[in-house]
DNA sequence: AAATTCTCCTGAAGGC
DNA sequence: TGCCTTCAGGAGAATT
């Protein structure tokens, strides 16, 4: 499941072979995603040269003079860099063709989405409200802080909406958590400034340690068969009830909460 | 406003 | 072997 450092890598994967490049054909095999892929982007995109390609949150904004491809990869999707007459398969949904190259997703489960829009891309209704960049200065513990007084929701919800800060998933939630010793479960309202500029600095840390991690595989992208450095980071809980805490040897736990799964240290977190 | 629940979808895993 | 059930999960929409 593509968190922000998939999106990052896969974003300085594609760059790359696109940027600066003309569309030469658009391809709309599956246009039923998260929402329906906008028919008339054959029509956008023709002969239109890719500007650049910037990410905000898990989205990935493909700038165009005429307008901008949003593209999200939902849990199941995935980007890759192929020759254009590369047969496709089941759950090829679409492709951006530059010539002889083309750029394919693909997306078992379609929760992903391309989507078109005209208008100045930060004000687009799914990007207008939401939080910081994890990595920017924006984010801090004092963020955290100030935003969390007088809200009841746990912690770990808390960091996962995406009003709050954005681009943090379920895997690197419970990560961060554990990095921070904070249970998943606490109300974040009852955090200390200290205990959130901790939790701030696992978030960064945890984030951009995989990102750096998904750097050593971006020549996968070339490649139809290529992971994109997905979990290249040594997970500590995720994933891993009934093993050994690496802290203190208990057991990890596992707890749904908010219709997701949690994994902790009951010993180490609190 | 904040919190919670529902929803989309398919592949994998488990039970029998 | 095969069929059925259950589950995971990003995040917006709907509801409380």
């Amino acid at each position: 499941m593509p968190e922000l450092p998939e999106v990052e890598t896969t974003r300085r994967g594609i760059q790359p072979h696109i940027q600066g490049e003309r569309v030469t054909g658009v391809v709309i095999r599956q246009p039923r995603l998260r929402w329906p892929v906008p028919p008339e982007l054959p029509d956008l995109l023709r002969r239109r040269k890719l500007k650049s390609i910037d990410r905000r949150g898990k989205y990935l904004l493909l700038s165009f003079s005429n307008g901008t491809l949003l593209l999200h990869l939902g849990m199941s999707g995935s980007l890759h860099i192929l020759p254009a007459n590369t047969a496709a398969g089941r759950h090829d949904h679409f492709d951006l063709v530059f010539g002889k190259r083309c750029l394919r997703l693909h997306d078992p489960r379609r929760f992903g989405a391309v989507l078109w829009t005209d208008q100045p891309v930060e004000e687009h209704p799914l990007l207008a409200k939401l939080g910081p960049e994890p990595l920017s200065p924006d984010f801090s513990g004092d963020y955290l802080y100030r935003l969390s007084r007088g809200r009841k929701v746990a912690v770990k919800q808390f960091i996962m909406n995406g009003h709050v800060v954005v681009g943090v998933g379920n895997i690197y939630a419970n990560e961060a958590l554990y990095r921070a010793g904070i249970l998943p479960t606490r109300r974040c309202g009852s955090l200390s400034r200290k205990r959130c500029e901790r939790l701030a600095q696992a978030i960064r840390e945890i984030l951009s340690t995989a990102i750096e991690a998904g750097g050593t595989t971006l020549q996968d992208f070339v490649q139809a068969d290529g992971q994109p450095g997905y979990f290249a980071q040594e997970l500590q809980v995720y994933g891993r009830q009934g093993e050994a805490c690496p802290g203190c040897g208990r057991p990890v736990r596992q707890k749904t909460l908010g219709q997701r799964s949690s994994y902790y240290c009951s010993y180490c977190q609190h």
